[in-house]
DNA sequence: CTTCTATGATTGATCGGCCA
DNA sequence: GTGGCCGATCAATCATAGAA
C-alpha cells in the first residue's frame, strides 16, 4: 500500500454535510419525483439556490441517492415514502405544513 | 501541485430508473487469474481498471500538453502506459469533463490553454 | 475515546445524441 | 456507415462526519 493514496489532494478529505434542510428539501424532490428522479439542469440550479450549494452538489446528491435508494428498495427506504406522501408533487391542498420553512414553490 | 476542487454537474434525465442493471461490459479481464502488481492489468472484481500512479501522472502530463489527442499519439501513450486505446482515450474525456468543472465553478487558471505558466 | 454507519466526492466506464 | 466527443449517469470506492 504504498500504493497510494495518491487521492490525497482529493477534497474528499474536508466534507461538510449539508444542512438538516437542506437535506429535507433534497429528499423532498426526490421521493416527490421518485417515478423519475432525475432534476433537469434548471430544477437542479434551484435546488441549489435553495439548499445553499452548488449544482455539482445536487447533482452528486441525486447520483447518491438513487444509487443507494435502489440498493435497498424494501427497507425503510418506503418509510422515506412520507416524504412523497406528505408533500406530494405538485401541489398539496391540504397541509404543506410539515418541517421546516415553506420553500415550497413546485415550478 | 495542482489544486483540487470538487463537483460535478448536472443532469437531465433518460428516465424510468428502476431495471437499469444490465450492465453489459464489453470485455472481460480476459480472464486472468489474480491481479496483483506484476504484469496483466489490475482491473477490479468488476470491471474498474486501477490506474497506477505513473499511469496517471503520465497521462496528466500528456493532458496539459494536449488536451486532445491524436489517433497517432493515443497508440503511442496506450502502447506505452500499457493500456487500451479505448482507455486511454476515455481517460482523456473524463479529464476534460472534469478540467470543464472545474473551470466553471471554481475558479481554475484563467488560461491554461493557450498554456503559458 | 473507539466503532460503525451515513454521506459527500471522485472516477473508470457506459449510454444516447450529435456531428464531421 | 464509422468514430470521437460531449453530457449525464452509473457503480464502486475513498475519506470523513456523526451517531452509538
Amino acid at each position: 500500500v504504498m500504493i497510494l493514496r495518491s487521492r490525497f489532494l482529493d477534497a474528499r478529505r474536508k466534507r461538510r454535510n449539508f444542512s438538516k434542510q437542506a437535506s429535507e428539501i433534497l429528499n423532498e424532490y426526490f421521493y416527490s419525483h421518485l417515478s423519475n428522479p432525475y432534476p433537469s439542469e434548471e430544477a437542479k440550479e434551484e435546488l441549489a439556490r435553495k439548499c445553499g450549494i452548488t449544482v455539482s452538489q445536487v447533482s452528486n446528491w441525486f447520483g447518491n441517492k438513487r444509487i443507494r435508494y435502489k440498493k435497498n428498495i424494501g427497507k425503510a427506504q418506503e418509510e422515506a415514502n412520507l416524504y412523497a406522501a406528505k408533500k406530494a408533487a405538485g401541489a398539496s391542498p391540504y397541509s404543506m405544513a410539515g418541517p421546516p420553512s415553506g420553500t415550497t414553490t413546485p415550478m | 501541485l495542482m489544486l483540487s476542487a470538487n463537483n460535478a454537474s448536472a443532469g437531465n434525465a433518460p428516465n424510468g430508473m428502476g431495471v437499469s442493471i444490465g450492465v453489459g461490459m464489453g470485455n472481460g479481464p480476459g480472464g486472468s487469474g489474480l491481479s496483483s502488481c506484476s504484469l496483466s492489468n489490475n482491473t477490479n472484481n468488476s470491471g474498474r481498471t486501477n490506474f497506477t500512479n505513473k499511469q496517471l501522472t503520465e497521462l496528466e502530463k500528456e493532458f496539459h500538453f494536449n488536451r486532445y489527442l491524436t489517433r497517432a499519439r493515443r497508440i503511442e501513450i496506450a502502447n506505452t502506459l500499457q493500456l487500451n486505446e479505448t482507455q486511454v482515450k476515455i481517460w482523456f474525456q473524463n479529464r476534460r469533463m472534469k478540467q470543464k468543472k472545474r473551470v466553471k465553478e471554481g475558479l481554475i487558471p484563467a488560461d491554461m490553454l493557450t498554456q503559458h505558466t
